[in-house]
DNA sequence: AAGCCCATGTGATTTGAGTCACCATACGGC
DNA sequence: GCCGTATGGTGACTCAAATCACATGGGCTT
């Protein structure tokens, strides 16, 4: 079953024994999303929580004069607004499917049940937690302490690490800046900048970093 | 004992019954330290959690060319460092007494172990990681989706809507601007103008809310 | 094939806010 | 009482990056 291994794929679920896994999929039902819909909207109350099966899920808040940060990007196996079921407020944040995805819902009740009744899920729990702090002191760190250029550079190099040298850009300009706090024309002008620097090729979305040192260098710099 | 109280104070420890408090206490020992000491640096790794008795600490990160950026001011009741006991990673920030702080230590392995039999304690330090995301996403959107006098807006209100409308600032100008992502300079500039245009009265370090009305209309309209 | 939407490319312009330089005042120590 | 350091105040300047305004081009629909 799709589910079932998909769970096993979940940070915080990898070490849990068969058993309990088959307990979260007792009441566990599947909602497919396409792209551009809404999952929840900041501030709704929780009802449950989601697991990402497969698509890509951006979980983002807005500002008034309609600019958009984006919080952060789930793909297959993450967990999706389960905060509220820790400490009893609204979801944070708003998400919205960026391609047609597939999901998972499990009710609160339910989560919460099978939570309390074994520890060793809660001790997991922390540890997703704590991971997730650890994105948003980056987040944070990047946009208060680094500048534009390098936020991009660095984005390149982290893909490469994770990706090879070559690899796919799987988000238009737009998409991007809202990840990295900044506007589109700025995505579009650095990229075109380290490509004429000669830095990375580019050709059809296809992304190759040709020279790591440079990018590495502007990266730290800052001067 | 002012251990005990203090830990009574903390939130996520506030239901737990006094046996988990006293075997707490039992490897605790006492940490004094002086305004502008250390605590720990970032990418240490963590020996133990600390909880503030008295003082302010102050958890930062710095960038290259010497900005830094303050994740949170923590005080008496307040838990330090933990982060790393739940993943295991390195500290993610670094500690600094702003004033001279009493702390208590509670080493790794005896916290790790008291939590791990009191399932209950886990629970309630889910919900406090939980909170500690919600503080670090508001950071994210204040630095990402909102204008320096915004956020020195809303950060006047804050103040007034907690302590009432008359309110001593603690910090300096530069300490302040630290906090909310900015200089020094444009948080004098900022307190002035809103002082000019008679929405605030400033004397010796009190600051008395006297529009909040018109705070509360630049703090949200963003253009 | 025509038309349209979406993504990208790029110049010109604006502007928020960081930097620099300097002064005034307050405060604590000697 | 004097001096040095820390803090606050302010003008002038610089600059990164956001905004505005179009142009181009691919791909999908009808």
């Amino acid at each position: 079953m799709e589910a079932l291994e998909a769970l096993r794929r979940v940070l915080f679920l990898r070490d849990a024994d068969e058993q309990i896994l088959r307990s979260l999929l007792a009441r566990a039902r599947t909602i497919n999303i396409g792209r551009g819909e809404v999952l929840f909207l900041r501030g709704e109350p929780c009802h449950g929580l989601y697991i990402v099966l497969q698509g890509a899920i951006r979980l983002y808040n807005s500002s008034s004069s309609g600019r958009e940060q984006v919080i952060g990007v789930e793909r297959s196996g993450s967990l999706i607004g389960e905060l509220p079921l820790f400490d009893g407020g609204n979801q944070p944040y708003s998400a919205e499917a960026m391609i047609t995805s597939r999901l998972l819902f499990i009710p609160r009740e339910h989560f919460l049940a099978i939570l309390h009744a074994h520890p060793e899920l809660m001790q997991a729990a922390l540890r997703a937690l704590a991971i997730r702090v650890r994105r948003l002191l980056h987040l944070v760190e990047e946009l208060s302490l680094h500048e534009v250029p390098e936020r991009i550079a660095r984005y390149l190099l982290t893909q490469a690490k994770e990706r090879g040298a070559c690899f796919t850009l799987d988000y238009t300009h737009a998409e991007l800046a809202a990840q990295l706090g900044t506007v589109r024309e700025v995505v579009t002008r650095t990229l075109n900048r380290f490509r004429k620097a000669g830095w990375i090729t580019v050709q059809n979305g296809q992304i190759t970093v040709t020279d790591p040192e440079a990018l590495q260098a502007l990266a730290c710099s800052e001067d």
